[in-house]
DNA sequence: TCATGTATACTACCATACCAGTTAGGGTCA
DNA sequence: TGACCCTAACTGGTATGGTAGTATACATGA
């Protein structure tokens, strides 16, 4: 058997690809962070992750610097780098910016969603239902993510959805950790439906109201989670630069 | 007299600091590009560049990435990069983003700020009002982000405030650009004036209405700005990847 | 046993060399 | 004169070499 199969680790870099090689180094990485294939405190080095892909250091290297920028990994001059134990400060302040920028989206929604647009989030919101019939916890959490994006997409809020992306990474490491047990997805879907209802309704204040109570219980479980995984979490302050 | 005395250009990176020097690069390029000494559409050259400031290729290419993800500069492989032209529409989309969440931050302020923090705030008003009398526009905009930080910075939004400064940048060129005839500046003041009196009456509805207002109001040249200035505007939908 | 100095094996950072693709200009030929 | 092609001089992308700093294992000493 391959071991390569049992644990998923890094598959070598595609060749022959006109995309640039340290733009899919970052990508592969930073799914692999996401996904907790790498754990918080892990230590990564160029030299190996290089070896590992197939391809020089320096790419890598550019892969590292846009990780650290994204707040998914310490890069400590002379010592090593690596992948920052995640935060619940620092989660609770990316939850606080997203739930700024999409509940301003979702009031745009309200305003200006066409009954084209509002099908194709309803479309969305069975095939959620589906997932979680199918026990698919992977394909429900593309799914959730597809339905907010398509939502800032719609309303033509393709920079706001970026930064969302962005504060997005911080939560989605928790939320892979507490997958297996599965916070209550149908309430997500349900969540998700009284958002669709108050942009269906052209409701500003509903939708913004729905909203805001679906992401602030997405991390309900957060202070639970790091009880029950302490080495992956940060309790003290960050060091200063 | 020196010629770099009357046009600023870039001054050679300053030697014998720890601090890695791609990232004084990158500081570097992009104040020039926010003050507008680089013009957007203009082209730069990595090896251009690190000439002028006495390094090498290497940590200023690291920097043209951060910058290319900042949306400040178009990296075109094989062909050059070029400060990207100023977009209305990027820019309205990184205001619509900012006000996102810097309402959202003033509703925090006027919750829990202390009345020493708030005595700070008044004390950076004054401030402002004094860099008016002396016509000294570039101490005001210091003055202007300083208070914006502050407010942030007093709650512990400190990772907004990180997203609020990217999306500054974009907007500040702008602002630059209308720099010597000038948005009337006593205005900005009252507003600003508007936003801590709200914060100090604990009134999060009133805080949140007149910092809305006043991130409105801060490109409403911006449409005049274009016409006067179409060379530096990028009018077309940009081109796809 | 414990504290301390030292050699070694790392690290990330920076400089340099090479590569492939693009572009612009000049010369050639119809 | 005009269309074409080829060459040379760029561009950014990648690979590799060298340097300074740090952590660690280990020997040495009290």
């Amino acid at each position: 058997m391959e071991r390569d199969q049992e644990r998923p680790g890094l598959r070598p870099i595609d060749m022959d690809s006109n995309e640039p090689v340290a733009r899919r180094v970052f990508r592969e990485l930073r799914r692999a962070i996401v996904r907790m294939v790498f754990l918080p405190g892990q230590a990564l080095s160029e030299q190996d992750i290089a070896d590992q892909l197939g391809v020089s250091r320096q790419p890598v290297r550019e892969a590292f610097i846009k990780l650290a920028d994204a707040g998914l990994l310490q890069i400590k001059p002379q010592r090593g780098s690596f992948i920052v134990k995640i935060s619940v400060r620092q989660v609770f302040d990316a939850r606080f910016v997203r739930e700024a920028v999409e509940v301003a989206v979702v009031a745009r929604a309200a305003a200006e969603a066409t009954a084209a647009q509002i099908e194709e989030f309803r479309a969305n919101l069975k095939q959620q239902a589906h997932a979680i019939d199918a026990r698919d916890h992977g394909r429900f959490m593309e799914l959730d993510e597809a339905f907010h994006r398509s939502i800032a997409l719609s309303v033509g809020c393709d920079y706001a959805w970026r930064v969302v992306e962005e504060t997005k990474a911080q939560m989605d490491r928790a939320r892979y950790l507490s997958m297996p047990d599965a916070t209550p997805l149908p309430r997500l879907v349900t969540q998700h439906t009284s958002i669709v209802d108050a942009i269906a309704a052209h409701d500003a204040a509903a939708a913004q109201a729905a909203m805001s109570l679906h992401l602030r219980e997405i991390l309900s479980s957060l202070p639970e989670l790091e009880k029950r995984f302490p080495a992956l979490f940060n309790h003290d302050i960050p060091d200063p630069p």
